[in-house]
Formats: C-alpha cells, structure tokens, sequence
DNA sequence: CCGTAAATACACCTTATGGTGCATAGCGGC
DNA sequence: GCCGCTATGCACCATAAGGTGTATTTACGG
C-alpha cells in the first residue's frame, strides 16, 4: 500500500500528503504552520504557482490532496484543477479561497474540485475537513454535499444548459463573439454601434464571471449557451 | 408540393428558389444575370452579408439553396452556413468562393455545406452542379464526391482528432490560450519571453487557419485539439 | 405613475492583440 | 558539414479589447 503514480488512498498507515498553491507568502507559509502541527498530515510541497505544482507531479512528486487558490497569476486554480483531474485523477482538490459565489464555485466543482473551503474557515475545522475529504465526506456539509456535487456535475455533463440571466440580446452578442467577430463586425452585423457591442460584449463578461474573448467562447461551448 | 418552411424539395415541378450571398457586387450581378438564363432557377433574392440573408427567412422568405461566398463582411460564409444549417437545415448551402485550400473546404464541410465550388468554375459546369446538388450529387465530382463529404463529417462528430500539425510546445500555449491566459500569463507560465508567447501563437493561428484568440478556442474545442 | 431593467450610445483610458521582420541557437537528417 | 525546422528572442506598429463612467429611450411590473 505505498503511494504510486500519485494517486490518492485511504488516510490510514502514514500522513496524508499534502501540496499548498497559494501565491501569498503569509497565507501560504501560515496554512503550511497551521497544518504541519497536525500528526495525520504531510506538508510534501507548497507552490506559488499551479504550473509549479505540474513541474513537482511531472517530476515524480507524489500527492494524495491539493490545497488550492483561485487567484493565481497564469493558470488559475479552476484550470489548474480541470488538468490536475485530467493527469492525475486520483489527486484530490480541494479548494481554499475567498471567493464564495455561486458561479465560481460551480465552475470548481464542475472541474473537479473535491471540496471548497472559504479562507474564514476556522483552524481546527480546516483541518478536519481536510482529513474527511479523503474519507466519504466533502467540505461544505459533510457526507451529503458530496452527492449534490456528483449530481451537479453529472447534470452537466449530460448537458443541461445552465442560466446566466443573458438577454435575448447578449445571446446573439455571444453567437457572434464565439463566430469569431470583432466588436467592431458585429456591431455592424446587428445594426448597433460598436460602443454598444462592447457594452454588451462587458455585460456578458460579468454574467458568465469571465473577463476575455478567449474564456467566454469556452464558457459558451462548454455549456451549450448558443 | 409547394415550398414550405425554407426546406428543399426535389427540382420538378416549379423553378428552384435560390439565393446569393457575395460582398462584391460585380460578382453578384453577375451571377444573378448568369443564372437567371437558366429557366431551371429562379432567383429569389440576393445579398452582400450573410446577416441579412437570415432576415429574409426570419421575415419569411422560401429559399431552396443558398450560393455562399466565404470572404464577407461580419459573419463569414462558413458561420453563416453553420447557423443556416442549424436554423434551416432543409435549405442546401453551396460555397462559391476563392479559396481552395484543405483547411477552409473541411471547415464549410464541417459546416453543413452540401458543396464547395471555385469561382473559376465555368459558367455552364457552375450551372449544371447547381442543378445536380439538388438531385443526388454534391459539385466537386459528383454522386461520389457526397459519401466522401458525409464521411469526414461523421468522422469530425464522431470524435476524430484533426492533425495541424502542431508542434508539441504549440499544443502547450494552445492549452493555455484555451484556458484563457493572456500572452503575458503565458510566457510565465512557460518560462519564456512573451514575445515568444505571441510567435508560437501567431505560428498556431497559420496552422490553425484563423486570427483570434476566440476563434482559436472554438477550433480547439470542436476540434479537441486539447 | 414611478421604478427598474434593457438597449442604446459616447468619451476616455490602459493594455492586449495581431501582424511583420529579423535574428540566433539547437537538433536531426541527408 | 549544411539545410530545414523548432524554439527562442526582440522591435515596432496599428488596432482590438477590457474597463469605467455617464446618459437617453423604451418597456414592463407594481
């Protein structure tokens, strides 16, 4: 029953092995503090940066569960968890932030965050959600929680369509903006000026919580909004 | 048997309803002067941007068969055959275009376009294949031409993985990109100057045959590139 | 009749992006 | 050893894009 292929197991014999992404030195160092004072747990590494953790896995490091940020500079923490499950889908993540909206916390699950915790969470109640997600629990209720996480994702992937509140307008906005227009051709395309494409173009970047061109034809193809 | 709802209906009886969409006006005229000599055709309305060939059916218009340029202004010929076939699927879309290159004929295919014609196509042969694709053929070689065109895009939806030849560092930045970092993001991300960032990805939108980040990511994802 | 929401539009600003040209270093094949 | 490809890097430029503020008009619900 030794670790392999950095792939997760019951928190039974040895330490859990733990990795912080965390691009605050206070918060990263004081998690590290906080959580090596616990027997059951093992501080394997802490990373400024998700690609860094990618570098530790790549080079044979091995991890049963990711503390991870949201706000990282580059990949951020919902992506770096999408291609954490991807690669090593027995690494568990469980998300440590100060974001707690709807939206955000959705789009973690749907990556394949095992838990998400807020940074509020009291010390002792950190730690022991931290060792029931290797159990059957999951932070945020334990034990329940963990099948309105399966069947959100689930619902998701079978492709429901989710509701970001678009207009009959901001819909057609975004079919153009994933058809690759500029603001300036759709503006054009829909009789408006292109002013009021960008102030469209701002709308929907607020409602689906993204802040480019790049990430909104993702969002959109990826839940079916057009 | 008369026309309903924009769908095709077998060339018997009556003449077929067919529309233009070409930004140059010579071009068009053209065309229009060219097949309306042909007592087969009639031509139902003609347009310079794809826009408003949608608002002709959403105003009512009855099209059988829609002769599609690829170069316009706003929404090019080949998302405006996408949303036709997603809208009226009945209606046939044919490509009569410029470009010649592999990238660009899949990608109409892939569209919906039931045939893909050069403008240099002599008059007579642009006839008689306009009269054909309503039968049983598709122009670029008849009747077999068709099997060929349904094959790769049962292919393409089936899951197929298109090879552009991307170099193995340039499948890492398209991750990225699709990720949504911005170039900067990236280079760190990578550990290389940003202005590398943006050669390799001006080196992916070649072969990728597209200009934006958000046309990059539609391909990426339709295409799973990544 | 009033308040809210949507759609429209313009100004202003900073940064990102797309495009081009050029150059160097490493690597594999001929 | 030379060629071609890849990866890397920099400079320069025009335009697109992201962000904020303000404002008008219309439409719908209370």
């Amino acid at each position: 029953m030794k670790p392999e292929d950095g792939l997760a197991k019951p928190a039974a014999a040895s330490r859990l092995s733990l990795a912080i992404v965390e691009d605050e030195k206070e918060v990263r160092e004081g998690l590290k503090y906080l959580l090596g004072l616990d027997g059951r747990i093992r501080i394997a590494a802490s990373f400024s940066r998700a690609e860094d953790l990618f570098g530790y896995l790549d080079g044979g490091g091995r991890l049963e569960l990711v503390l991870m940020d949201i706000h990282l500079p580059g990949i951020d923490g919902i992506a770096a968890t999408r291609r954490l499950q991807a690669s090593w889908p027995g690494i568990i993540v469980l998300i440590l932030t100060i974001f707690e909206d709807q939206d955000t916390i959705l789009d973690a699950i749907k990556a394949g965050a095992r838990g998400y915790l807020l940074k509020n969470t009291p010390p002792d109640a950190l730690l022991e959600q931290i060792i029931s997600v290797c159990g059957d629990g999951s932070p945020i209720s334990p034990t329940v929680a963990r099948r309105i996480l399966e069947e959100i994702r689930r619902g998701d992937t079978g492709g429901r369509t989710a509701d970001y509140g678009l207009t009959a307008r901001e819909t057609e906005v975004l079919r153009d903006i994933v058809d690759g227009l500029t603001y300036r051709e759709l503006a054009v395309s829909r009789h408006i000026a292109a002013s009021t494409a960008k102030k469209h173009i701002l709308h929907i970047y607020q409602k689906l919580n993204v802040s480019s061109k790049a990430e909104v034809v993702r969002k959109a193809l990826e839940e079916k909004l057009v």
